[in-house]
DNA sequence: AAGTGGTCTAGACCACGAT
DNA sequence: TCGTGGTCTAGACCACTTA
């Protein structure tokens, strides 16, 4: 076995059995260098491989330190049905709730061509003009997912949808008011690294993959009236759905 | 910005606009070191950047390739409601069905202690001995994903869920038999970079994350009767749901 | 000023799969 | 045998933060 994979076997071992927990620092890579007798750049092969599996992280030029990823539950299910209806899923709210964090969130508004995904999700042509209501929320003023929903312009104009400010009752209910509940809706997911843009707007640590979480909501007559984009890093989420059989 | 850097912006754009396309091949480390004036290593960090990203693959000794990704439909909720409701789901289920391929599996069966995560989940004791039922499952003889399901030992010894066969009319109805009928269930999702073992045992690429997917049944007085860990590389599935409003 | 990781070079040899 | 990427070295200088 090669020299880094040695060393990246042994750290991510060590952080695997509990002898390196999250924010523990690791030794320089002059001090790995010692240790293994190689050179300076075989360490850093290495540590990268941490890196890129998500187990460490660089923070120059304090060291290198073991990562720790905190779940908040994310629940799709939360806008069309608001009470869990098991008691399961009671006590799984109850383990994993957040306490004490000030939500916060920023709010754009722009009239965008519909992107090729956009478009297709709206049942639009492709390039046509659509309103984009794009968030970032954040938890104690870090980011934790990006929040873009795109509806088809002759369904919200004129409304306050298109002002860049909250909606306290929520777009869904606003949209119900203009004419168009949804009734139905679709998930979907993909899961992938993130493009360099989303690194820096969600300040990702490199070895962070997202979900991409895209909704699609139907009115009664089966027409599309919103698509959101949400982009979700693993590292801060859970993704949690409650199911009954039928 | 950095050179490598630059490398790297250069092919990422060329794969995003689609000057690239997948299966494309990239010129040799050799050549984008002449193009750039730059050393072999400043090349390979800048093409390593985009391995990581998922964006290419490095195939020895054939070159670097564009990465394709071809996204099977995983739909957990087929388990507990067969038929899709919505005209919406039909279309969607005909744009992105797959035709014509092999499936296949291999089935283990085991006695294993259950592990922090499976222990919490089946409300049982850690360390307390489970039936595990690993399955790796397969298209056209390439893995897809894995689904190993863990059931307390009580519930299922001696019945025909411990033979390492396929069962053709699915372990819930099997567990419904023997008084273990589920009417519930948890679905957890998190993303992350795969595991070493599980990129051996999935044949994963590098910058490919998986989701884990832990799928905990309820029978109706609220005991776990199984919980079940798939794993879903990012490159081969897109996760979907459906959705009414209540 | 010291020490960290980040970038970069110019070489070397190796492993592997095609031809 | 050839050309590809994979591993490794011994140096160099830089950017940044803290003491």
């Amino acid at each position: 076995m090669p020299a880094y994979q040695r060393i990246a076997a042994e750290y991510r071992n060590k952080i695997a059995s509990g002898a390196l927990r999250p924010g523990d620092r690791l030794p320089t890579e002059q001090e790995v260098a010692h240790a293994y007798t190689v050179a300076r750049q075989t360490v850093r092969q290495g540590l990268a491989t941490l890196v890129a599996e998500g187990l460490i992280v660089a923070q120059r030029p304090h060291g290198y330190f073991v990562r720790q990823r905190e779940h908040m539950v994310y629940r799709p299910q939360a806008e069309s049905r608001p009470q869990p209806a098991s008691p399961e899923m009671d006590r799984y709210f109850q383990q994993i709730s957040s306490e004490g964090r000030k939500p916060s969130q920023t709010i754009e508004i722009s009239l965008v061509p519909a992107s090729p995904e956009i478009a297709q999700r709206l049942d639009v042509p492709e390039g046509q003009t659509v309103v984009a209501r794009r968030r970032v929320r954040s938890i104690n003023g870090e980011p934790v997912n990006t929040n873009d929903t795109h509806f088809p312009l002759d369904a919200v104009k004129d409304s306050d949808i298109m002002s860049p400010e909250d909606i306290p009752q929520g777009t869904n209910q606003r949209l119900a008011e203009l004419g168009f509940a949804q009734v139905r809706a679709i998930d979907e997911f993909f899961i992938r690294m993130p493009t360099p843009e989303e690194v820096h707007r969600l300040d990702l640590a490199a070895g962070t993959p997202v979900a991409l979480h895209i909704v699609t909501g139907y009115t009664a007559e089966g027409r599309p009236v919103r698509c959101t984009l949400n982009v979700l890093p693993g590292d801060r989420h859970v993704i949690v759905y409650e199911r009954e059989w039928e």
